[in-house]
RNA sequence: GUGGAUGUAGCUCAGUUGGUUAGAGCGCCGGAUUGUGAUUCCGGAGGUCGCGGGUUCGAGACCCGUCUUCCACCCCA
């Protein structure tokens, strides 16, 4: 029969997991060094939780499970797979009113959207987030970017940067045009204006009923001068007081950001970005990485009514999430991966029936020395294995034969360089200990 | 969800206006001193031409449908 993989879902063979499993060490790694702790959560929530927290076309990408029995058969759906590990996490927050204030968590899962598959876009694929729930401290915006760009420089991406905005500000910038009751829409138009350009912007404003004037007034407030002080005095010259209160959030930010060591250039101003999720209410972040158009990397922001949907009790929460399906894409583009295939550093070959157990004995002891060792377990003289070696990617083999296995000696040929040694058992572990 | 491309050996692809047994490179298997891979030489195996219909004396080539992958839109990581 036929048999393929569901649309926009990939099998991760071994050579891949060494990449995934590399990048989401470094990035928990990372963020364990920065005092956020680790959460799971299900799959799947029941759909009421998941619905109305994206917006429109949001809730159009929850994957949707049918409800059981005779549910099924009327298209029914009580429960979906999780679009993000945000809203599962503000259920938790909701569901533990005892957890210590603040909580700083961070969640490495799969997530699920019925997008349709595209470059760097998948079905399914995993974030990496971390949030900070329970203060509305600016400081713990400064963390999310901190954390953010120390992961992407242990992965060995120093290169990217954080666009930020404040969802104040561009709400402030919507009312003064006469938007106050389309904010949402306003924003999505505002989104595409790196694809399609200030003039198509500028018409579907018009669509959503701005008059000239007014469009006029909002580019007039979103072009500001670069740097961050000019560009904050700027916008905080043209806002309300509403708008102004993003504006100090944000010099609040940058101003700890450089605290925590983050390059200030690393960090811009950028008064035009929106994103679409609806559940943002103050500062919004986006990373990208110079190399390569593979849109962002990374993304979050603040959210402080989303766990008081759940609750009634208002929790502010901040956060932000990195997607690795897009961050390995750019690894592999720009060779930073290890070329090592295998996880085995050396394989020691079985040289005949009569030498078996010398082998055997001696790859155990190279494993009991922490070595990580792979023993030919297969048919076939040394050239075949030596072929397979090869194939997959050994750094190192050994051959114990029974010239070797007289002296209590072992062959060790490192397989980039074809060199070769004969080294007694015990220095043969201690060299490839150290190699 | 909308629009556009794509699908031929394990992989990357050729395949002329429809015409005999469908090709190449790489890979794979075997051999070239039976204790040495990756290099070289020789030989070999391997294809329901995505799937299902249709047109035709004849379809890998044309038509319809379907699935896959990819690109753009939408949105996002």
């Amino acid at each position: 029969m036929a048999v393929y993989l569901p649309k926009g879902t990939r099998d991760f063979l071994p050579e891949q997991m060494r990449t995934r499993l590399f990048v989401l060490d470094t990035v928990r790694s990372v963020f364990s060094r920065f005092g956020f702790e680790p959460l799971e959560t299900p799959a799947f929530e029941r759909i009421e939780t998941l619905t109305g927290k994206y917006g429109d076309e949001g809730d159009k990408l929850i994957y949707k499970i049918l409800k059981r029995g005779a549910g099924a058969e009327r298209g029914e759906c009580d429960q979906a797979l999780r679009y993000d590990l945000t809203v599962p996490l503000a259920r938790v927050v909701a569901m533990n009113p005892d957890l210590r204030m603040p909580f700083k968590r961070y969640q490495t899962q799969p997530v699920w959207r019925a997008d349709r598959p595209q470059r760097g876009r998948f079905r399914e694929f995993w974030q990496c987030d971390c949030d900070v729930v329970g203060t509305k401290s600016p400081l713990a915006e400064a963390e999310c970017i901190a954390v953010a760009l120390a992961a992407l420089d242990a992965l060995g991406l120093p290169g990217a940067v954080i666009r930020l905005n404040d969802r104040r500000i561009l709400r402030s910038i919507a009312v003064a045009a006469g938007a106050a009751d389309k904010e949402i829409p306003f924003l999505i138009c505002l989104d595409k204006l790196d694809k399609i350009g200030r003039d198509k912007v500028s018409a579907e404003f018009g669509r959503l009923g701005l008059d000239d004037a007014a469009v006029a007034g909002v580019w007039d407030v979103l072009t500001v001068p670069d740097g961050h002080d000019p560009a904050l005095d700027s916008l905080e010259a043209a806002l309300d007081d509403a708008g102004r209160e993003g504006v100090d959030t944000l010099r609040a930010v940058l101003d700890a950001v450089g605290r925590m060591g983050v390059a200030l250039d690393r960090v811009q101003i950028d008064p035009t970005l929106a994103r679409g999720l609806d559940y943002y209410t103050g500062p919004v972040f986006e990373i990208s990485l110079p190399a390569g158009d593979i849109g962002s990397v990374g993304g979050g922001g603040r959210y402080d009514g989303l766990v008081g949907m759940f609750s009634g009790r208002d929790v502010p929460a901040v956060g932000i999430a990195l997607g690795i399906e897009r961050i390995i894409m750019v690894l592999e583009e720009q060779g930073k991966l290890s070329s090592q295939r295998t996880t085995a550093d050396v394989l020691v070959t079985v040289f005949s029936d009569e030498q078996r157990n010398t082998s055997l004995s001696f790859a155990t002891r190279l494993r009991s020395a922490g070595v990580k060792t792979d023993l030919y377990l297969g048919e076939g003289n040394l050239k075949k294995q030596l072929k397979y070696a090869n194939a997959r990617g050994y750094p190192n083999i050994v051959i114990i034969g029974p010239d070797e296995s007289e002296r209590g000696e072992v062959t060790v040929r490192n397989l980039d360089s074809g060199e070769q040694s004969k080294l007694s058992a015990g220095d043969a572990v201690r060299s490839l200990t150290h190699s």
